[in-house]
DNA sequence: TTTAATACCTAAATTAATTATGTATAAGAA
DNA sequence: TTCTTATACATAATTAATTTAGGTATTAAA
């Protein structure tokens, strides 16, 4: 019973998102990159990351991020393995072929979004 | 009656936008920042400018502009006034002195943004 | 005279993300 | 040794921005 009690106490330990409305759409875009970046990540480990790149400007919630690399898996992006380290479970993601070409159109993509955002805040420097 | 034939066949003339989903999210921002640019614009004017600024690559909708036109205004961030030109009716929009701040901070959140996505998909530069 | 452009609008559906949980092990602090 | 925090996965309900698909009306162009 004290185990459920743990449940409650740890729930409220957790970090509440209130990222900028921007980072919605991008998602996927940045579990693609990191991974084309780092061969294979767990989906922990892409938080963590995260956090760390943007100096924790940009946290990932969990709720975002499973779902996101469950979809990306069942459209054939990525590819999953399960490895048990410290006993403890870890799904390994990788790029698939599909998955590779795919990214090189997202970041391809998200140039032209910033270049983009940039022409029409800064119109100065563009025209 | 032909009338509504037209209708129906006009509607077949409407773009289909397949926006990246990276776009979302940002509306409000590119709102803000024109009419800061511009002083007063109205909501087809503003379709006409960002579709100018990214040489076509964005297309807002209609259906996503006016009810964001009508939020920033129930917000008090943006003050309307109405005109009749050619017969034709205008909502010119301006932006309220809370919203000329609250734009500011959407610029800051923006430059923050393209910063972080910058450094995740290009950490070289930065690391 | 039909089509396209200008100009506003909204309602239903979609969908990404948030919020709030649930479960479990390991490490560290008290 | 007990409580808390960190590691690590997951999902379900809700929220909210956007898309999709209409609707209405005037002016300009083909």
């Amino acid at each position: 019973m004290y185990k459920n009690l743990m449940y409650i106490c740890n729930s409220k330990y957790r970090m509440k998102m209130k990222n900028s409305q921007l980072y919605k759409g991008s998602l996927n875009t940045i579990i693609l990159k990191l991974l084309e970046e780092n061969g294979k990540m767990y989906g922990y480990e892409i938080t963590q990351k995260v956090k760390a790149i943007t100096l924790g400007e940009l946290n990932i919630t969990e709720g975002a991020l499973y779902p996101a690399l469950h979809k990306l898996e069942a459209e054939g992006l990525l590819d999953v393995e399960i490895e048990r380290v410290d006993n403890r479970l870890r799904k390994y993601y990788k790029l698939t072929e599909t998955g590779t070409k795919e990214t090189m159109n997202r970041l391809s993509e998200l140039e032209d979004f910033i270049r983009n955002m940039q022409s029409l805040v800064n119109p100065k420097l563009e025209f």
